[in-house]
DNA sequence: ATTGTCTGGTTGTCTGACAATGCTTCCATG
DNA sequence: CATGGAAGCATTGTCAGACAACCAGACAAT
């Protein structure tokens, strides 16, 4: 039951696999992941298994206890308001950086989201999403302010995707960025400030049921 | 040859020790560590030496490419403009929630600072200085602030030790943070806002030789 | 002087193994 | 029957040794 890996590098190449299957829902939260049953399934050793897991606790996708198997991290909902918490300053940083500019490669992605048929699985959203963001972050130009957003993404993505309740239709979604840009793009900070807020809001911090 | 080592595990014990010997300037930005060298030196076998150079990697401490030995990090004026950039938001964040409060911890670190001796090494300096923002990161409360900020503290550290030159002496330093725990504790935001920004722009922004 | 090749050194990955530790199960006992 | 403890099992942490892939610099040929 070996599945062949090319990429790169056998490491990359499992990380890669992994947090696909762990963020497409695959795999779902607290499932254990024990270092000798993967490295059978994918037909790696040991070590290359260590090291892939090593990179997703990084990300903050895995948990790992001493002499326990690594675990998909469950994101309760004091996580996401957490992640909101951190995140907002940043957001609000990328979008001072950014004021007047347009930035090619977000509109893009924007609108892919836009163009994908209403019956695209909600994952497929979630990768746009996370494209138009990542988008953002590197139009800004500073290595760290990229290190940091990577720390946070696999985490949002993975919360991301336990919220597809809360945006019933994509639509929202899509309006919610297209402020953004728009902001962004006009040169307001306060504008964006607002579009960053109301999106990170959306959701998250509200009670259960709201 | 062989270094003999302690604590928990020999990755993290491997870990520390380099980050140590990395942040003492013992080891010098652009040495070449290669993994054989390490695991002789230190005893341990390569598996291990890859798992602590790449805890370190990942702080922003050495640098890697592939087939190549890792590097300790050369940190220039740009990059520490750029942490100077996104710690901003994040320790505005930070004295935003702790407004009104004093961290004893905080405290304790300040003094401890003030009472070292004249002729201390900077190096104790700065670690008192670290410790200091660190029991105000951990103060907060929130997990994901603390991961980013130590994402960035031994880079941080870095460039602190090669700032040594422009705190001619380490009074200014003291002063800085005692006016910045003043404004949190007093529950300014504005006043912690410009503390912070009086601490971050000293020496990193301005151009040589100013 | 430029280009191509070769060689040495280093990393990427594998196999195989053993010790340390945590969890589980089962038995003996109250 | 319930409870406590001990043995056993599963899994990780670490080690040793090995080979192939690959980069860099030196050297030779044009």
């Amino acid at each position: 039951m070996t599945v062949p890996l090319r990429p790169v590098s056998a490491v990359t190449a499992l990380t890669e696999e992994l947090r696909r299957r762990v963020l497409s829902g695959e795999i779902p939260p607290g499932t254990a992941l024990p270092e000798q049953e993967l490295s059978a399934a994918y037909g790696v050793a040991r070590p290359t298994v260590r090291e892939a897991l090593a990179a997703l606790v990084h990300e903050g996708l895995l948990r790992r206890e001493r002499h326990r198997s690594a675990q998909v991290a469950e994101v309760t909902g004091e996580d996401l308001d957490d992640l909101m918490f951190v995140r907002r300053p940043l957001e609000d940083l990328m979008a001072a950086s950014l004021a007047g500019r347009r930035v090619a490669e977000a509109d893009g992605a924007l609108e892919r989201m836009a163009a994908l048929p209403g019956d695209a699985p909600w994952s497929d959203v979630v990768a746009e999403h996370m494209a138009l963001h990542q988008a953002l972050i590197v139009a800004v130009g500073s290595p760290r302010l990229e290190r940091l957003y990577a720390a946070l993404a696999a985490e949002t993505r993975l919360g991301l995707v336990r919220l597809r309740d809360s945006y019933a239709d994509r639509d929202v979604l899509v309006a919610e960025h297209r402020d953004l840009l728009d902001a962004i793009g006009a040169g307001s900070q306060e504008a964006a400030r607002r579009a960053v807020a109301a999106h990170l809001d959306h959701g998250w911090g509200a009670p259960p049921g709201e």
